[in-house]
DNA sequence: TATAAAATTGTAATGATTACAAATTTAGAT
DNA sequence: ATCTAAATTTGTAATCATTACAATTTTATA
């Protein structure tokens, strides 16, 4: 995976930032809020700012390369897997999963009449680590 | 429904503030926000404080008897409505709608080993409304 | 009625995100 | 290589939602 030309292929110059920014997303699969982009990043480039992440990452999304991930209401994630998949957060130790999904098993009823663009599902609950921990 | 009698069988004392909160998000399936829970109910009720509607809404959802809606990323939804279904919002008019749902169709892969004890189900694009709304 | 506990309220503090202008870097023209 | 304009990054201040907390009010009980 080229990430400068993967940005460049999705009309985004690929600055120093953006290039180091998209590949630590792309490599960390644990859906990194704001603040753990920025200072897992600031010891690399010194001269980070938050607000570049913030820059940076609302031009990931509108340009279809990255999304967030809001299952839970008081934090922000980030990810830029692009390929449908649902998320598991573990209750204990607070990991984001990926799930493998089919939603072609899924069936509405009001959705006939509604034209669904984006689905996202969010599953809680004991991670398999976390269910064969000993109390 | 007979609001202070379901406050009370959920150990949860019913008062002025506690019923009319909970009527108010029984009887708004729209989903509202704390905002607008608040500026709809301070005219009938000229003393309450918007810390009132937060801890109220907290006792709630620690009693079961509400759950939040975090359909999108800057905007903290409430649902009284506790039988399992998934929502719909609208891109354009931005109206968030229960949709039924069967979730025994999901298929997952990773679950086997998780214990998932709550699904969320978003869905966004257009509401029927706005797609045969003239532009 | 007197007292203590519970609930409500108002204000201040916190924290995440956004706005904005200055500084720096990049790209193109000469 | 130098100059210039545009794009990007940065730092700081402003905004907004939420929480903390202490004072006030209400409720329950003796
Ligand atoms: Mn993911
Ligand atoms: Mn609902
Ligand atoms: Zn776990
Ligand atoms: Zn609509």
């Amino acid at each position: 995976m080229d990430f400068a030309t993967h940005l460049t292929s999705n009309n985004i110059k690929p600055s120093l930032q953006r290039i180091k920014i998209f590949e630590y997303l792309y490599e960390n699969r644990d859906h990194p809020t704001v603040e753990t982009i920025y200072s897992d990043l600031v010891g690399a480039i010194p001269t980070l700012s938050k607000t570049t992440v913030y820059n940076t990452l609302k031009i990931f999304i509108d340009n279809g390369i990255t999304h967030t991930v809001t299952i839970e209401d008081n934090e922000v994630r980030y990810d830029a897997i692009m390929e449908e998949h649902a998320h598991f957060k573990c209750n204990d130790c607070g990991n984001v999963f990926d799930v493998e999904i089919d939603v072609s098993g899924l069936n509405f009823k009001e959705i006939k009449s509604f034209k669904v663009e984006k689905t996202n599902i969010y599953l809680k609950g004991k991670c398999n680590k976390c269910l064969n921990k000993i109390n």
